[in-house]
DNA sequence: GGATACAATTA
DNA sequence: CTAATTGTATCCA
């Protein structure tokens, strides 16, 4: 470096922290990644690097460098523990940006400086001093007090968002003293955020008053004794060590050893192909754009980088607590963007004013308006999307047609084959005028739901998706390529705090609750009972007002939903478990299951015969016949003719007839009771599974295809319906048989891998207890440890009971354990009960803990959250009915651990199929029944398979949880479900 | 036909 | 004692 040269440092880790707060949240378009932080530092580097001779800087860079924290650990913590002990660790949509931006750094070849042991402000001083002893300038880019100490004749500061120089005139008149006084000033003030002690009751302005009259801190600190004011010479006087380690504390270090020299910050020609490879990997169109012009490089040839984005890794650079924002970012913030908290309700108090216009929506007739109305939404970015079908089941639906909304009140309606006439009498309906071939229609559409740089929005697009990859009009399914969904941002943000009467996650209590607007009823569309009607016979104007009606409240939705992620710091759960999950159960839903329909007809049968047999005996034994499906008619049998002893009462007051009950008959002798309880398998056996399911065959594919609901359950889980699969019968051999029925297609066979223990491991985990886990970490037998604890019985030779109350207790626990509800399971008294659940509480205390702390903090919260950061609400927690307070706080207890393993889950369906493909194996994951998963796959395959699906499900928690105690899953193959459980 | 009660099935 | 769905009976409009 010679005299001439100017050296620009920029204050890479507190610009990260600006910019997060400063600017708007902005996520990547194609899959949420946050990038609000990159962006500005993209932004902030070209504009420092390009246009530098137009900035009030007034001058052009010729080294350059980038410094970052390393870690908070410096030598400032051996002066004094308690250094910048108060930071807090920062947002978890701004980890994944630390790494960005370093990225950025190298794409931009400019040199990207951080070392251990010291801080940023440290290194910038020792650049500060090189540059100055060769003569050169030096301008950092920051806006940091803490750096003003720097500022001289040959060195300034640059605030980057404000535009503004600091030399020595803007340090005077915002501090009242000269740069070389800042180190004595922050000694006295201290600084809260980074802990620096200072003196108590000095401010800013009093600091610059005492050092103004007695020259510098020495002096101040050995005549204190002479100041008038009472309270500020005891604390001078008390305090004068604290400012004299402030000081330390302050001080920046310009002797750092550095790695470069300064020399090797010499800036070289920028690498065009290299930037513009970042900037479109980040999907920044603009600057990608601009940079392009600039170096005149064909963006269109350039591909983009294959950036690796950590969003998960715990530690590293930048991630201790040691990073929080400094007080100066903070305060800085608010005037140029606004906190995450305030965007997001001043957002959705904005939507909630736009008026809804029926009258305004378009329907869409003609390849011209449809394609006018594609270009507005790639246009804009972004387009709600919903189709109009004839089903609600998206693997019968035929599409009728589709709307489209772009901004709030301007939404469409495509038709695609609605038709006229009457349909009970064949020909005479037809097709209705004015609307698009639907082929036309179609591969125009398809433009659009595969472009990767537009986000489709939908309400629940799973299905919308099913319905289009089955709409493969030229062949090929049509994809939706970059989505959100309304209902999976709701179910993030609000699980739990909508349940009931209030109704969960549906566009109609959506509208409801955040726009405050009806939708138009279904009903009034296509009618009700016999008069309904398909959607395809509604005539194109009511059509119209009632589906661009359902693209404009998604739309108007997600503008007013979609910021409370980053309020609440819950996008991570939305990006990482609900969002990549989609399309992997849409897979699941089409690809179905098969099920062999002689088998099931078979069993139909005999459950059949066997129940009619029954059937008689009851009859004979009760002396007349009678519906024994009525509870109410078998309760008079029993207990009133027969005159049978009654057990417990339903909350109506009648006499109960569950199967607990009639058991404790059965075992006084009474003959009927039992056969009741067979009866009553058998039948349920038969109507719920061997007759009902062969109805849900489908007839093209004549597999068996589920609906998996992602938004119905509190905690996380899946739910399935139409058929339920995630209840077929295990337990009794009967219902066993129903699974033999469950088969893979001839050459393949069925993979069936289930996580063992997982909530019990999750527990020992959460809860941190050390008999659990070293029973985990050595195999053993849990609930036979958990017996041995409790009642010192060894493990050898243990009774079964002894190991079967011990079990009920192990799964009591993870239900939020009570007295009652262990009595009634164990068949105790409800003092035994309480009795074993105080000995457990004894010999495994943390777990009394975990359930205490839990309670607490959904007290305190209102929420409770998964080891990946779901939250559950239960907003009832502080009821004053103590059956209702109690009830939730249980299910606070349980949400976290069955939560936790919901979402480990569904990480490893997530990763999954990415593993299985590049492993070469055609495997197809069909079923998820909460802890199992189901594939099908050619038989030969399946000893290479199994290995790998352990291996993605016992690994599926990494690396964003780190568990203390192992997972583990157990995988069989077999040619039918029974068999491979 | 729609809502509710009760009993069954699963993890 | 946690989380779900389904089928039948029953009551009500």
């Amino acid at each position: 470096m010679k005299k001439g040269d100017h050296l620009f440092l920029v204050d890479g880790s507190a610009y990260i922290f600006r910019a997060y707060h400063a600017l708007p949240p902005l996520t990547r378009k194609s899959d949420g990644l946050p990038v609000g932080a990159v962006s500005g530092f993209c932004n902030m580097l070209w504009k420092l690097l390009r246009n530098a001779r137009d900035t009030e800087v007034g001058v052009t860079p010729t080294h350059f460098a980038v410094i970052f924290d390393y870690s908070s650990k410096t030598f400032r913590n051996e002066l004094y523990g308690e250094y910048k002990a108060n930071r807090s660790a920062p947002p978890e949509d701004l980890v994944p940006q630390f790494g960005l931006i370093r990225e950025a750094t190298r794409a931009f070849d400019v040199a990207c400086i951080e070392q251990e042991g010291f801080e940023a402000d440290d290194i910038i001083a020792t650049y500060c001093r090189l540059a100055c002893e060769a003569g050169g300038d030096t301008t950092i880019i920051s806006s940091d007090k803490d750096l003003m100490q720097l500022v001289g004749p040959t060195v300034g500061m640059y605030d980057p968002m404000k535009d503004k120089e600091i030399g020595v005139d803007e340090v005077i008149e915002k501090f009242g003293v000269r740069p070389d006084k800042m180190i004595e000033l922050q000694a006295l003030t201290g600084d809260s955020i980074d802990n620096v002690p200072g003196v108590p009751g000095i401010g800013p302005k009093t600091a610059a008053q005492l050092l103004e009259e007695f020259g510098d801190l020495d002096t101040l600190l050995a005549q204190a004794e002479t100041i008038k004011q009472k309270k500020r010479r005891e604390n001078l006087i008390e305090h004068a060590d604290n400012a004299r380690l402030s000081r330390e504390l302050v001080r920046l270090r310009d002797d750092v050893d550095l790695e470069l020299p300064l020399d090797a910050l010499t800036l070289s020609d920028l690498n065009g192909p290299k930037l513009i490879g970042f900037l479109k990997t980040m999907q920044f169109t603009t600057l990608t754009k601009r940079v392009a012009d600039q170096t005149e490089a064909d963006a269109s040839a350039i591909d983009a980088a294959d950036v690796k984005v950590e969003w998960e890794s715990a530690h590293g650079p930048d991630l201790d607590p040691g990073e929080g924002p400094s007080k100066d970012d903070v305060l800085a913030a608010p005037t140029e963007g606004m906190a995450p908290q305030a965007l997001a309700e001043k957002r959705a108090a904005e939507i909630r004013d736009i008026a809804f216009d029926h009258s305004k929506y378009e329907t869409v007739g003609t390849l011209e308006r449809l394609r006018a109305w594609i270009a507005a939404a790639r246009d804009q970015g972004h387009v709600a999307f919903d189709t109009e079908t004839d089903s609600l089941d998206p693997m019968q639906a035929k599409l009728c047609g589709f709307s489209l909304a772009v901004e709030p009140g301007y939404a469409c309606y495509v038709p695609l084959c609605h038709r006229e006439g009457d349909g009970d009498l064949l020909g005479s309906d037809s097709l209705c005028a004015g609307q698009i071939p639907e082929r036309d229609a179609l591969s125009a559409l398809r433009e659009l739901l595969e472009d990767p740089a537009c986000l489709k929005i939908g309400q629940n697009i799973k299905f919308d998706m099913v319905v289009m990859a089955r709409c493969d009009v030229e062949g090929e399914p049509i994809e939706i390529v970059n989505f959100d969904d309304t209902m999976l941002i709701s179910y993030v943000i609000e699980a739990g705090r909508t349940a009931g009467s209030q109704g969960g996650h549906g566009m109609d209590p959506l509208a409801d609750r955040w726009l405050g607007h009806k939708p138009i009823p279904y009903k009034d569309v296509c009618g009700t009972g016999k008069n309904a009607v398909t959607f395809d016979r509604v005539t194109m104007d009511k059509a119209t007002e009632y589906a661009a009606e359902d693209a404009d409240i998604t739309l108007r939705l997600w503008l007013a939903m979609k910021p409370r992620l980053t309020a609440d710091g819950v996008v991570s759960v939305y990006e990482r478990l609900e969002r990549p999950l989609v399309p992997v159960i849409g897979k699941m839903e089409r690809a179905g299951v098969s099920v062999d329909r002689q088998i099931l007809s078979r069993l139909s049968g005999e459950f059949g015969q066997q129940a009619a047999g029954i059937e008689a005996e009851i009859y004979e034994m009760a002396g007349e016949s009678f519906n024994i499906g009525s509870p109410k008619q078998l309760g008079d049998i029993l207990f009133g003719r027969m005159g049978l002893p009654g057990g417990s009462k339903t909350k109506t007051g009648q006499w109960s007839t569950s199967a607990r009950v009639l058991e404790d008959l059965a075992a006084e002798g009474h003959p009927l009771p039992r056969r009741i309880v067979d009866w009553r398998q058998l039948t349920k056996l038969k109507s719920t599974y061997t007759d009902a399911l062969p109805g849900y065959i489908h007839p093209e594919t004549k597999r068996v295809h589920t609906s998996y609901q992602m938004a119905a359950t509190t905690t996380g889980r899946l739910s399935s319906s139409e058929p339920n699969l995630q209840n077929i019968p295990i337990r009794t051999s009967e219902g066993r048989k129903i699974r033999t029925a469950f088969i893979a297609e001839p050459g393949n066979v069925l993979i069936s891998a289930d996580y063992s223990q997982i909530e019990l491991r999750i527990l020992a985990h959460i809860a941190d207890i050390p008999q659990l886990r070293q029973a985990f970490a050595e195999g053993i037998d849990i609930h036979a440890m958990t017996a041995s604890e409790m009642f010192g019985v060894p493990v050898e030779g243990m009774p079964g009971e002894v190991r079967r109350r011990a079990k009920a207790i192990n799964f009591g626990i993870i239900y939020g354990i009570s007295a009652f509800g262990l009595a009634n399971q164990l068949g105790i008294e409800r003092s035994e009960a309480g009795e074993y659940i105080k000995r457990y509480f004894e010999r495994f205390p943390g777990i009394r803990d975990y359930m205490d702390a839990t309670k607490a903090f959904a007290r305190e919260h209102g929420y409770v959250e998964t080891l990946f950061g779901r939250r559950a609400y239960y907003p009832d927690i502080k009821s004053s009915n103590h059956s209702v307070r109690s009830f939730n706080e249980r299910a606070a207890i349980n949400a976290p651990i069955q939560g936790s393993a919901a979402d480990i889950i569904r990480r490893a369906m997530i990763r999954m199929d990415g593993v299985l493909e590049k492993a070469k194996l055609n495997a197809t994951m069909l079923l998820q029944v909460h802890d199992e998963l189901i594939f099908e796959l050619p038989e030969s395959q399946a000893e290479a398979a199994i290995p790998l699906i352990r291996d993605v499900m016992e690994n599926a928690a990494m690396p964003a949880v780190d568990m203390a105690v192992p997972l583990q899953v157990d995988a069989q193959a077999a040619s039918n479900w029974d068999e491979a459980h």
